[in-house]
DNA sequence: AATGAATGAGCCTTCATTCAT
DNA sequence: TATGAATGAAGGCTCATTCAT
């Protein structure tokens, strides 16, 4: 799926990049503390530490923030667990290590996650489905590394359970963010990782 | 906890929980389609069936048609739970019928899971607590039938575990509505209930 | 000048009276506390002990409340001046009677005098006039007993002097109310009786 | 006392004052047609000749145009007293002419006075101090002039009299406004002046 | 006569967006 | 490029008034 592109009137590229990293840093604060909606430009623009009128110089509206920012964050997550995790070796081990990755990246980003967790419902029907889009391709992922475990005789399940598995861990990781306030009274990131990992794979791994 | 007052102008009660029907069933639908905050009280108003004046009669400001709505969805999710599910038998029949009862019901009630889902967070800090605790009380019943199955014999699990799979199964229940647009995809309510009982039993039930 | 009806729906008469003297009541107490416009038409039904309805059936509109107020307190301050005061007598002392009685009455009658004095302007151009009849009533009435003094000759004052001081005694008795938080810091109401009065009539009298 | 803040968004001070200056203008204008509470927010920024959304730049709450309208005449009638008058003379002559000038400002600026009289009490608990405080200060003026006197010994008068002549000139300069309706049927401004300075200060006067 | 639920015009205020400088 | 003053549509909420019971 092409990226979107968000309109800016300012030519320079590398000032569009600067800009928008200023605005997107102070947007991810600001929406974390009170939403997309209650956020208002000027906000985001002093935030980002420039004026109304050159922030308009960068996006076209308002909702066009918030893509930049579920973007970004998708990438930043991407990137990260790109990094780290080999797909195709198709050991228990290597998938243990992409959960523990994982956990560990939205951990460290949990601002981030929460508000594309909560915010994203708010881009328009035309931004979403690339959003959605990012998140399949996230699950996508995991379901390449289970895949590969159950081609090599690591794993026994059907195709559907895979596909069910992969979806659980994402959702799980981000439980991490959104229940927050419940999870993280019961759990370090560590002691969460370990059991939610004890709880993914007992029972599916072939012995 | 008490349960928080929604100030109404009008004395008779009977009328009351008139109108509020109306207007909760009205303003699901609206959520549903634009979210809260792109939802205008004229609006509800209208899909309620009565005036704005009127809807000002019920309620003393907006947010307090959120609370309603959030409050009466968790009220009619736990009161169906309440007649279908024994916490204290303490078999793994009861919990597999137990999840198969929430899972069914989120399936009803999917707008309505998804409406609390996204837009509980639009909450005042006043009332958010009241709610959080409610999604508690809820692990917490499950968290009751595994202790009962733990107790049997049934399961082996620690604390640890109990809880958190507790929390597993309320927010597995919650993504058949919030990732319906990938997971509707792949599985019938059936399948995916059986499938995901399979995956959180597998491995946790004493042989 | 004729008295101007407000409509009343019903047709006991001695109902009407007691209903009005129960609504004029309230109204005197929540017109000085937040002004006219800030006091709601509920508010002065509950003030006066009976329903938003049953208000209506005494009155037209809302401001026919501020008119019933006005009427009321000018008619107050009337008969007790009346009862007390001899415009033919034609001496000082009969005066400095008057004046004594006027400046009493304001002091009795402060909130009235004050809520008067404040909202009589929101009258619309109908009842308006009819007030300011009373207000001229008033300051005809010291103008008559300066008149007398004048006749006898006890004061030596010429017709435009005697008109100014009629208007200058009645602005100086509701100061005693409207510059309250200045004049009642100062001084007692019998001193500053005496010390108006003083100023008032020195040089004015005949020696 | 300090002058309150009233927070505007812009800030080019020269453009505020100017915009102040038209806001002000335009409410007085339809303060005294209508009143502070029958006058919108809308009808005051048409009147001052730009939209309700730059009204709303340079002011926070509708009360604010009334506090600035208060503030404003109240600062007018400072300067144009404080030009003109001499408050250490000590001469009888210098007492007539400030009530002259006293009278003649009031005169001039009757649509200003009227409005800051009848509508300074809907300011709020906040703002009504401040402007109470200016007239203290006005009244405060002429107890200097004489004060003056006395020590001069042009006037014989005790502290108490001196105070409450003051308050006396004060009102009975806003008189000439607030009850334009019989007052300036019956004299011109000259005459007025020339009758009430005769009144004040007929038998205070040392021979 | 009394009640109070219903109505909707209209108010104050906010804020995304534009555009002249 | 950057600024920030100007705009006005639109939203939340109030409250005088009506009318069926």
């Amino acid at each position: 799926m092409k990226k979107r592109e968000v309109h800016a009137s300012v030519k320079d590229e590398r000032l569009i990049e600067k800009r928008r990293e200023q605005m997107i840093k102070g947007a991810v604060t600001l929406f974390k503390e009170k939403g997309f909606h209650r956020t208002t430009t000027r906000e985001i623009a002093r935030a980002a530490g420039f004026s109304i009128g050159t922030l308009y110089e960068y996006i076209r509206q308002k909702e066009d923030v918030l893509y930049l920012v579920c973007d970004t964050i998708y990438d930043q997550v991407h990137i990260r667990l790109e990094q780290d995790i080999d797909t195709k070796q198709g050991t228990i081990e290597s998938l243990k290590l992409a959960i523990h990755h994982y956990f560990k990246v939205v951990d460290d980003m949990q601002d981030e996650v929460l508000v594309m967790y909560q915010e994203a419902k708010s881009l328009s029907k035309d931004a979403l489905p690339y959003v959605l889009n990012k998140e399949n391709e996230m699950a996508a992922m995991f379901k390449k590394i289970i895949d590969s475990c159950v081609t090599k005789g690591e794993l026994k399940l059907s195709e559907q359970e895979a596909e069910l598995i992969s979806h659980n861990i994402i959702v799980q990781g981000q439980m991490w963010a959104f229940r927050r306030w419940a999870l993280q009274k019961l759990y370090t990131i560590d002691q969460y990782i370990e059991l939610q990992t004890k709880v993914i794979l007992q029972g599916v791994v072939e012995k």
